[in-house]
DNA sequence: GACCTAAACGATAGTGATTATCATTACCGA
DNA sequence: TCGGTAATGATAATCACTATCGTTTAGGTC
């Protein structure tokens, strides 16, 4: 059986994770752990939020030219990279379900789903009403 | 209107993309592009790709902590990345269909979705059962 | 066909996120 | 309390990708 130590780093990081809403970046989870710990290195935090990944009790979310975002696995859900502010949001979405249709198609055995969309958040889309948008091009 | 010019580089970099069925990242384009074009750059292969994603002519398939593939978008199609071996697969959806029924869902305005599945291709799955790979931890 | 202009290119340096390395620290079972 | 070793902190390295910039060349005009 592999070992496995509690650290206050990984209680730490596995804290700041599960507590926030705004799905952070490794970065942004190494800024608010320093506050409390100033010693942690970035370094283990990347390595933390990897085991807490491959343990399953946190998902990274890639983001495409940007740095992957770091979420809960509380419940099913798909995500939303906002094309204006490069923001992330929770989309409700029965992942499993995707997952699980697709499979049934499938002539390989499908594991896991990760689902994103690309749109714009709602901030945005009022920002974008009094805007241009339509005309650029 | 913006002027586009078409040059031997971007003809090539389109077929190259649209002909393989491998789902090549950027540097294996550019290595098959050396074949026939000795000169061609790197750099020069990424600004095609995006150039052609933005035209929507291809995807970019972001794959978390590898190179991103390139794909051709004439069929709605999702994919699925083996776990053993790294490899690229497509897998039949109807991905439009997600994203229809996530954004009638959703408080946000959704223009895309990309789906990627985590699984094991037929080839890994096969070496797999003489394995011990349930024995593992 | 020669000329012109700017889009596109090639070469290469730079960037930013992530990973590897390694000496040091500190869990935790004995 | 002690010892083995997993985990850490500091930092160097990597890797995919992007920016820069001088040169080339597509493609319209004369």
């Amino acid at each position: 059986m592999k070992e496995k130590r509690n650290t206050v780093q990984k209680e730490l990081v596995r804290k700041l994770v599960l507590s926030s809403k705004a799905h952070p970046t490794a970065e942004s989870i190494y800024a608010s752990a320093r506050s409390e710990l100033p010693s942690i290195s970035l370094g283990t935090v990347y390595r933390i939020l990897h085991a807490l990944a491959e343990a399953g009790e946190i998902v990274e979310v890639p983001v495409s030219g940007a740095p992957s975002r770091f979420d809960s696995t509380n419940c099913s859900h798909a995500h939303m990279v906002c094309e204006k502010c490069g923001g992330v949001f929770d989309v409700p979405l029965d992942v499993d379900a995707v997952l699980k249709a697709a499979g049934s198609d499938c002539a390989y055995r499908l594991d896991s789903a990760h689902i994103t969309f690309g749109g714009v958040c709602d901030k945005c889309a009022e920002s974008e009403i009094c805007g241009s948008e339509s005309a650029v091009n």
